[in-house]
DNA sequence: AATGAATGAGAATTCATTCAT
DNA sequence: AATGAATGAATTCTCATTCAT
């Protein structure tokens, strides 16, 4: 009779080959969507572009995401999640709005570079770098977080009477194009936040006041 | 069914009836163009759906433009063309930096407005409106007017020595956003463009110099 | 100038080349989709198979039908306007419910074994006849009519007091299967229908009474 | 997930665990074979809608099936061992014809009665009985009973000369319509099995002879 | 020049089946 | 024997583009 205990060795093989293949699966697909959309943007870019830059059979796919959108939404979590921490870490640390702004732009242009050195900013046919695409998972996580960031600021009374809602628009308005900017005349993140501080503080001083 | 403008078979008048109808024509496609980029996205639109806006034949479209990019870039000279002489006036009256950067502001913010006036900018399923679309030839053109016309007014020294590759980025930047924000939260121009014209100044005055 | 009445030649074009063709390739698709439901069923038929015994082009399906179900309706639709006239006939003349039975007996065979004729009616790899489907537009609208008319008969009175939707079902059932086994022994529609005249009539009056 | 009866790995007990364990799963794929036979009707039915039906693995079912056919073949199997005994009793029994045919009537009402029962015929969207799939193995299996044992008994002379062939044919087209129109009518077996009885002796009596 | 049907490549998705574990 | 991920053929449908009329 068998007294041993019957562990089944299908279930929770989390070290196994198969858990290892899946999860490498996984990350080729999202490698190859984060490439894809980076190159021919989200709207542009289909399932099979996705699949097709893998190694990966088409149905294989539907084993992972059930469409375009959930890659788009698992890619947003994956930046979200490596970004917010930069960020908050920024904010914590932040005693005036001085700071909390050059912590964010300084944690905003690290992460940019960092994702290009990383490959994940593409060069184009003539070996030009292609400008950070702006309907990618990537920056709209970024966006969103800064955004929330930055109201959240404003709404701790860091920073003086003004049209909120304005200032977080005027903010990553800067840093978004002087950003795309840098990616394209060469990285230089120390320049580009300096830039983008003095220009985000400046303008704090100069915009209207809300009585 | 034949709604396309009747053309007489009989002659080759070329300043006659011919061209009129041709010039129409083109101007349907145009105008379809406009609509289904604005509501669909310049990525998400095909050919079909721009031929399904006009009375015109799906082979019509191919006696006027080769494709898609195509009315792209016919709809961004066309936009060039209204948008140029308003920012272009503005500019031959600024004799200080400032009334440059008012003026292009009241500028690109009446000509948002007006745009959306003109229906080009639609609402959505929950009645909201949908923020301008940044993939639209319109925005494209431009900022891409803006962007010269403020590299011009830096190149002939009304401004400080600065940045002025990132100083043009920072500027379309703020006004690009605040835009959007204008546009979802109720069209205001005036304030909108105030808020910009005092973060822009603000800012020029807080970015780092060149020495 | 041109005082001729401009005739838009592109517009009822109905006796041309175009209209010709499209009636056409319209047949060929019916033609098609009879076969392939007869040969495979209904359920089993896919839109591919039905293009595939076509001359034309995948898309060009979708010029003339959405989808397999509307295909199938069309079938239906045109058997529908081929049996019922027939149907109508007989019933029209008929003065008792023998005739009625015997009329419509008659007209149903008639037709099956007319249907089988222009070659509806498919052999298998054994060359037996593959027996009529009973999931196919065909029988459906076959069946639907003779339903209709039965139930018209019986509540017209001119049968006796029983349960109409009992005798319609049982009526349909011996034609549908007896039918089947004729074509599958050789058509000899006379004395098909004559077994299922006397099996009917017999029936009713065997079938239990309505008080 | 192995929800799958779990067998012990170390022995050959052929009588033993393994065998009722295997005896189990070929079970489970078949009854979760019948219901989306039932469900969806063969056609639409896949592989994988059966497993789904099921705690078992994909994988798992080519184990025991190597097809959908083969299960088809073994719910027909299945059917006919159940179905075969009750038709035979009645079949027994009877001493005249007439006692025969209302046995057997009696047999296959309850049998699709107890189907229903089972739970084997569905409700539709709008609450109303799916009439029970013709298309299923379980009603395969039992016409092809029925018509043999009808045929069987036809040759031991218990009914007048006549074309027994047909006569099959129209005594199961009866009972398969009127057994349709009983389910969706709601279940009442003694009335529908003594119309049919009454109908199908009458039809005996009113069929052609053969001479 | 305008028409609109035909074309066939291509996109999203599903599925039967295999096979390493 | 069971598992379930991978596979790639098959299916439905759309679309840009061509071309006979």
């Amino acid at each position: 009779m068998a007294l041993a205990v019957n562990l089944d060795h299908h279930d929770g093989d989390h070290g196994g080959k198969r858990e290892r293949a899946k999860a490498a699966n996984r990350d080729a697909i999202l490698t190859a969507a984060r490439r894809v959309f980076a190159q021919m943007g989200y709207e542009a870019a289909s399932v099979r572009d996705i699949i097709r830059g893998t190694d990966l059979a088409s149905g294989t796919f539907y084993n992972y995401f059930k469409s375009k959108e959930e890659v788009f939404e698992a890619l947003q979590d994956d930046i979200a999640k490596r970004f917010r921490p930069l960020l908050h870490d920024q904010c914590q640390r932040a005693e005036t709005f001085e700071h909390f702004v050059r912590g964010s732009l300084d944690a905003y242009f690290d992460f940019i570079a960092d994702e290009r050195v990383k490959g994940h900013i593409i060069m184009d046919d003539h070996d030009q770098p292609i400008s950070v695409r702006l309907d990618t998972p990537e920056m709209k996580a970024v966006f969103d977080e800064v955004r929330t960031q930055i109201e959240h600021a404003i709404g701790r009374g860091l920073a003086p009477a003004m049209d909120a809602d304005f200032f977080a628009a005027a903010a990553i308005g800067v840093a978004r194009e002087v950003g795309d900017r840098m990616l394209i005349r060469g990285v230089d993140t120390a320049s580009a936040s300096a830039f983008c501080a003095g220009f985000i503080l400046g303008g704090m001083a100069g915009a209207p006041r809300l009585d």
